[in-house]
DNA sequence: TAGGTCATGTACCGATTGGTACACTCACGA
DNA sequence: TCGTGAGTGTACCAATCGGTACATGACCTA
């Protein structure tokens, strides 16, 4: 007798070389994911696309629901990497951090990744269990930075929080608005107007 | 033998009392898809939900990928409902038609109904046919009546239409922050902040 | 009353799903 | 050289899915 599967203990923790296959796997799963939809994955399909069996899937991650975790985690992390790379870019004044930003956000090659934020968000207001624990940080994490930028630019606390909300809010509606009618023009357009109003004259 | 299923021509338009039934029974699924979503959908869950076999729910629509085309169509005229409402109410000023569109969309007795749009929302971007129509009407339809109000206010016509854009995204964008914080207060002051900026100073 | 239509329930079908059992290969250490 | 254990493929399982076949009963009309 040689089962392996009832010793080895499935989803551990990421240590040696098992846990780089892990997270080679996780990478490409969230590419697979980002282009084809995080709502009706089938281990099969997936395993079939990235070129393992689904058997396998099981075996690294011990259940679909872990392996879903990993994935949102991942995906996560993306876009946060996206965040931590603006503030490594000081001296630039906010408007120019914000149209950075804009402008990096806007990129058609993140159009599948961007996508599947929305779809992790709205996965995660349904109360899916492997998308929940992101929504305290959903919005929270990308207001810290927003808010301190405000308030090294002399906004008072109080407006500083509004403001970064409000330019949250705006940034993903507009995100939103391009992702439906692929319209960048008129999106710019409208994305140049709130820079307008929101930092003054020009 | 007396097979009446083949000769009746399912899914057909909705004329007489079989209509009533169906429209009776769209709207039992759309509050069922409200609060329970969309994505994860069985014929017979939302069947024994609102006390009937997924048996009939075929024989009405035909196939499952029908019933969700008439869920959607529904879900938009709901949605589409609260708009037309708005314009019923001439006189009022721009920032009194916001405050009250803003008002009406974070009731949160529409908090299903409106997670359910952002979910479609999701759906139609990854392309899946029931929502696809939709895209086209996401922005446009809401666009034109804010676009009217800010000609009619004085904008001139390009300023006018980045002008609703902008204010669309921004709504949405903090109804996605609202459904996801709860935080009431920090998001209607946040969108106190944006209507300052958008209508001068007060 | 007889015939026919519609509404509904029961029971089934094939396909697909996540997950498991088990055998096999290969590398490596004693 | 042997054996142990991880990595993997094949084949299976029960559950659930959308959809269909067929029977039954209510109701209307001639």
């Amino acid at each position: 007798m040689v089962n392996t599967d009832d010793v080895h203990p499935e989803g551990e923790a990421a240590h040696g070389a098992d846990g780089d296959r892990r997270a080679q796997l996780v990478d490409a799963a969230v590419d697979y994911v980002a282009a084809h939809g995080i709502a009706d994955l089938s281990l099969r399909r997936l395993g079939a696309a990235i070129g393992v069996s689904h058997r396998m899937l099981i075996h690294y991650f011990g259940s679909k629901e872990r392996l879903l975790v990993e994935i949102v985690r991942a995906s996560e992390r993306r876009q946060r990497d996206l965040l931590s790379r603006l503030r490594l870019t000081p001296g630039l004044s906010p408007v120019a951090v914000a149209r950075l930003l804009w402008q990096q956000l806007t990129d058609p090659r993140l159009a599948g990744q961007e996508r599947l934020f929305f779809e992790i968000y709205g996965r995660a207001l349904r109360g899916h269990p492997e998308a929940v624990p992101i929504l305290e940080r959903l919005v929270a994490d990308w207001l810290e930075p927003l808010e301190a930028a405000e308030i090294a630019a002399g906004a008072d606390p109080i407006a500083a929080r509004n403001r970064a909300r409000l330019g949250l809010a705006t940034t993903r509606g507009l995100l939103l608005d391009l992702l439906a009618t692929g319209d960048r023009v008129g999106v710019d357009a409208a994305m140049d107007e709130f820079l307008r109003l929101y930092y003054g004259s020009k």
